[in-house]
Formats: structure tokens, C-alpha cells, sequence
DNA sequence: ACCATTTATTTGCGCTTGCAACTATTTATA
DNA sequence: TATAAATAGTTGCAAGCGCAAATAAATGGT
């Protein structure tokens, strides 16, 4: 393999269009749903979390963030009002996320933003045909590189709603 | 369009193909090259440019960075003496910056670091075929999505180094 | 029952970032 | 040529992050 193959090109343009579309995203969101676009992945994901709860630990490992970091995540998202943090009786160390009332109205306002947002930078501009070879492709790799969990957690994820962020 | 047809699909992946490929390809280059993958790519982008030296406002924007933040950047690669910051005699306000001989030792070090990496994490899973179509697709998004300057850097700088970053 | 160990989460600290304000230098205008 | 406006770059500030240390709660061995 020479380094400046088809696959090289492939990279860095990867890259490119990865910050470009991060960029655009996550500014569609805040100006239209006043949610960044980490903080709609934690809602996301919590919402789409069996019972529509986690732990903090498990939601740290789903969006790819350290658990401090986290942690004060969701202290501000609770601060907020979107989340509740709740304790749990069983276990006095885990405590159990869930969104509030108003935490599902922000998620769905969000939700329909960033569809509209992953259709304008990356969807529309593949046909269905492109878009099942890039997932194939794209799992592939995920399979190579990826923890178990990663794994699992993309596959038992794919609903209907926009899709989860990860960073 | 439905909210999980393919394309959707192939965009929660591609994020987290992007994540992890991103924190790996750090890791390693942190680990076997003393320099960070953001580092890297200040690096490399002053080193293929013309003459191989920028102004740190050109710098900045090739790399997708604010201004500000490329003025620390480039102030603390200077501070470990991989770069130098020179004033522009025709034009007080402008800085160049420019490779030390121990930044292009270190660049020369970090560029098979990263070759290795890029393979592990991206191009070894691809087939030289899958790899065109990949560039065609991403090079059409970024026809929509990206300014003139993000496309013509990118055309221009492909060479046989491995690629130019971007957050 | 008691104390050491392990586990879940939060805090202290230092680092990097972007925005807006600031400084320095050049260009345009009167 | 004086002065206003524009341009390049750097700083003050507040925010977010990860690591390592601290806290709090559960578990295991005796």
C-alpha cells in the first residue's frame, strides 16, 4: 500500500468532513433547539436506554466521555431541569439518570432539528445504495477497532430516532 | 426518507468509527511520537505549505481553529522548539511560522507513527476500490457543505504524506 | 461484628478552547 | 499628513475535559 492511495485521500477527507458537519450540527441545535450536541446525545441515549434510565457509569461508556466528565454533565443538565438524577435503593453508590418532563420536549424539539441537520450535512447527499455500503463498511471497521460494548450498544440502538453522537 | 433507512445508519457509525479512530490514532502518537494528533496536524499543514510556511491566520483556518486558540498552540510548539514564529518584515502585523530542524525531525517521526496508525484504524479495512468510492462520496459532501478554502486545501495538499488532520 | 478491598461517583487541578476585548500595525480618507 | 477604519494577532475570561485523589457505599474474609 502506497501512502497516498485511494484510502489515504479516503482519510482525510473523513476527517474533514467530520469536523465540518460536527461544526454544523452542532451549531443548527443550539441556535434552533437550545441543546449542544453532546447534550443531546445524553438525552438521546438515556431516552432510548431500556427503561428510559442508566446509570452514570453506562452513560459515560454509550457517549465516549470519561466519567468525570459526565458527571458534571449531567449536574448541569439537571441543573436545567432536563434530567433527574435519582439514587438508587438497591445500590447507595449508582445513582440513575432519566429525563424530566421537560427533559422529553427538548429531546423531541432537538430530535426533529437534527434530523433535518443529518439530512442537510451527510444523508441527502448519499443515495440508499451508498448509504448501506458506507454502514457495511463503517461496521467493518467498528468490528476491528471497537470494544464489545460499542458494538452491542450501536447495534441494539438503531430505532427510528436520529441517531446517537459519540464525540 | 424515513428516520432509519441507511444513510441514517451510516451516520451514527460514522461518528463512531470517528471517535474511536481519533482517541486511537492520539493515543499512539502521544505514546510513540511525543506529539499529539492536533500537534501533528499544525505540523504537517505548515510543513506542505507553500514554502513551507504560514501565516497564523492561515494556519488556523486550514486546521479548522479558532485564531486564538492556534496563538497558543503554535506559542507552546515554539516553546518545545519544534516551531519558530517570525515577524513578517513587509508587514509588521503578520507572524510566519516555519519547521525548527528538530520540528521536521519530530514531523518526519510522528508521519510514520501516523501511517502505521491510519492503517490499524482505517485504510487496512478498506479495498483499494472501497477507498475511491469512500473519497468520491465524502469530496461530493464537501462540495456542499464546505467553504472554497476547505476544498482547495485539500485538493492541493495531497501528497505522499499521511494526511492532514482536522479535529 | 470488624476491617480491608472493591466499586460508583464526585471533586481538585491543570490544560485547551472560543468569544470578545485589546494592542499593534497598515491602509484609506480628508 | 493627520486621523479614522480595517486587519493580524494576542490576552482575559469562563467553560469543558481528563487524570488522579477523595468520598461514599457495598462486599468478603476472619
Amino acid at each position: 500500500m502506497t501512502k497516498s492511495d485511494s484510502r489515504q485521500v479516503a482519510w482525510r477527507l473523513f476527517l474533514t468532513v467530520h469536523a465540518l458537519a460536527y461544526r454544523k450540527i452542532d451549531d443548527g441545535l443550539v441556535a434552533q433547539s437550545c441543546v449542544s450536541f453532546d447534550d443531546y446525545d445524553v438525552l438521546l441515549t438515556v431516552h432510548e436506554a431500556d427503561g428510559q434510565t442508566l446509570r452514570m457509569s453506562e452513560l459515560a461508556e454509550a457517549v465516549l466521555l470519561s466519567n468525570s466528565g459526565m458527571s458534571r454533565r449531567v449536574a448541569r443538565l439537571v441543573e436545567r431541569q432536563l434530567l433527574h438524577r435519582e439514587q438508587c435503593p438497591q445500590d447507595g453508590r449508582v445513582f440513575k439518570v432519566r429525563l424530566s418532563d421537560t427533559g422529553v420536549t427538548a429531546l423531541n424539539t432537538a430530535w426533529n432539528t437534527y434530523g433535518r441537520l443529518i439530512g442537510d450535512v451527510f444523508a441527502d447527499h448519499l443515495s440508499e445504495t451508498e448509504g448501506t455500503m458506507l454502514g457495511g463498511i463503517f461496521q467493518r471497521i467498528l468490528d476491528q477497532i471497537g470494544t464489545e460494548k460499542h458494538r452491542n450498544l450501536l447495534s441494539a440502538g438503531v430505532t427510528d430516532a436520529p441517531q446517537r453522537v459519540q464525540s
